[in-house]
DNA sequence: TTTGGTTATGACATCGGTGACATGACATCG
DNA sequence: CGATGTCATGTCACCGATGTCATAACCAAA
């Protein structure tokens, strides 16, 4: 591969004016750069990033670390996707600033992060960012200081600066707007218990009630998502079987994510439950093959995975640019993002039940 | 950032010993390894690829191009997100070939895709693959002969080595397996007809139909998405509407993809048509979160894109470790992928029509 | 005319490793 | 016992850019 010397010997110059041709940070004379330039193409050349990192000590890099890549759909991962959508959003704001992107990921084993930085610390990456596959708490090697981390859908035990989903005001809102809608009877089937983001929506599920006047009723609540079992249908399936059971029945079954509530609509089909007409149904994600695809389509909460990703990447570049600057006070809270509940077919706005507040039917 | 050359004075070794316990490429004392190793930990010493790589001309990089991971799942992706699995199925391959691989994205746009070459050109990567997000024909930028590139599920006029999913194949065995099942009146929903993947799979449904010595009836087979439009539920309602009265009507849909048997899941059901009972339903992709979460699981064929971006990969580490020798014939020949075919509850063995060969019913 | 400033260009050292080669101390072999 | 080989280590140049400094030409101001 011709390097800068063949330029300069092709063009009769100097290197250092060539450099000074690629760069533009000199003057040149007209015809000297045009020489340079026409050289430059004849030869195909291209300026090698390795030489000039080592005097500019600059990378223009970032590593990304993630299980999103190499982790299949198997099993663990009750969301669907979401890291893919998370490293789409930084990918699109790092492009935007001109670094560019390594990748790695864990290949599902944690233990394995430290040789991964290992290998970003010796291409002198600027910044990392470690993305997690869905909302968790994580302990990570230690970084040197120098090379900022920001993580991506999950947080740490020291502060590292975060970008997370704000879920307990997505649950909130979701069930705000189904209270507004006349629902006064909610279910909310959970996923898994032990996960961070069940106990905050759960509290956004609550609040909303609290803030609506309405009783938290436990009959209405329930974990409906065993990951590993196999008869997770059976589950779910004799979890509705009892809430359609209950004298005073939900109007709406609010779930964990889009995937279960792809399940649910099967189980209501067939008992012959109508979908929205004697029930209705809301999701989580908003991921969208599911809520668009679904018929009819699903009310549910966009967590806009992007927007996590578009977050921490600029967070971390404002990291990078202001490494000097003694880091902010602020940087050390989490970043939360939410975003909008979208509002589908799948829920009546005239719940099929006894409603007290006659003013809010019939609204559309 | 400790150097190697302050690793060596505070080990009191030259720096050509601190190379040689780096890289162990020749026999170093025990004491002298062990200072080394000290001196290395204490200083938290990290070599630099950028300086290691002027000298060896080697940078252990790949270029990874896509769309895949800006392009959201908007409008043009038919197929779910084939192509992050490939991304996913390239990633897992090469880590455990010890490169690293730097990530790039078109944001959608191809006329950024010489630029995005030209970065990875810089950084001097050994290897080049581009994914597109579905079953294509590309036009790329050319490369510099002596970086190889890999086509991955698509495929260009100049015949440089591709790996494409065998769309043909997936579709025959499927429609055999439906033939096998005692199926004879096998309706198929197709993708969009200018789609690559349409024309094959086209093809395979008509081999499998010949080959059992079955009729292609053209009544049977219809364009069933028509992408930008709107009332893309109503085409698909009318079809099923039209096939379902016909005189001889089919005993299973055969859909362009798992999302389309999604969507022809919840208009059955609107209209009272009881899956597998009355009507079987198969897919294309194993799109999992959909065809396992269905209720009853959809038959579907496994596109295996994690299988072709493995493919991919291993394609391009045997050209790079090749590179000086000629490449062979072959090489210019894509390599087709095919995946087996899922048999879930969405298609009964015992077609609810009248069926010639009796002796292939009940089988399980 | 001398001084000072701008433009255009080159010489050379340098970034942090590694390859080629040299050296000295021992061990082995014919 | 000298020739040869292996081990352990060091010296020095070099990979391909760019930063620093020098130089030469030219023009304007003093």
């Amino acid at each position: 591969m011709a390097t800068i010397y063949d330029v300069a010997r092709l063009a009769k110059v100097s290197a250092k004016t060539v450099s000074r041709v690629l760069n533009g940070d000199a003057p040149v004379g007209r015809e000297t750069r045009e020489a340079v330039e026409v050289a430059m193409a004849q030869l195909g050349y291209v300026p090698s990033n390795a030489a000039r990192m080592m005097r500019s000590q600059k990378s223009g890099l970032v590593g990304l670390i993630t299980g999103a890549i190499s982790l299949p759909s198997e099993a663990l991962q009750p969301q669907g996707l979401p890291d893919l959508f998370i490293v789409q959003g930084i990918q699109r704001a790092m492009a935007a600033s001109g670094m560019t992107m390594m990748i790695a990921d864990t290949g599902g084993r944690l233990d394995r992060v430290p040789h991964l930085i290992q290998t970003f610390l010796r291409h002198r990456v600027e910044g990392l960012i470690y993305v997690a596959e869905f909302h968790q708490k994580v302990e990570l090697p230690r970084v040197p200081a120098t090379t900022p981390l920001v993580l991506a859908n999950c947080f740490d035990a020291i502060g590292t600066p975060a970008v997370l989903p704000d879920d307990a005001r997505g649950q909130r809102d979701l069930v705000n707007r189904l209270i507004e809608a006349g629902h006064r009877r909610i279910a909310y089937l959970t996923l898994p218990l032990h996960m961070v983001a069940t106990t905050l929506r759960t509290a956004g599920y609550a609040a909303a009630l609290a803030q609506a006047g309405l009783p938290y009723d436990p009959a209405l609540v329930d974990c409906a998502d065993y990951e590993g079992r196999e008869d997770e249908t059976q589950i779910l399936w004799d979890i509705i079987d009892r809430l359609l059971r209950l004298p005073d029945p939900p109007t709406v079954l609010c779930c964990g994510n889009d995937k279960m509530a792809l399940r649910v609509y099967g189980i209501l089909r067939s008992r012959g439950v109508k979908v929205p007409d004697e029930i209705s149904v809301a999701g989580y994600d908003n991921y969208r093959v599911i809520a668009e695809t679904l018929f009819p389509p699903l009310t549910t909460v966009d967590l806009s995975y992007t927007a996590i990703g578009v977050r921490a990447a600029q967070r971390l570049l404002a990291m990078i640019s202001e490494s000097a600057a003694a880091q902010s006070q602020e940087d050390c809270d989490p970043m939360l993002v939410s975003g909008p509940v979208y509002w589908r077919g799948s829920v009546t706005e005239r719940p099929a039940s006894k409603i007290a507040n006659l003013k809010l039917v019939r609204e559309d």
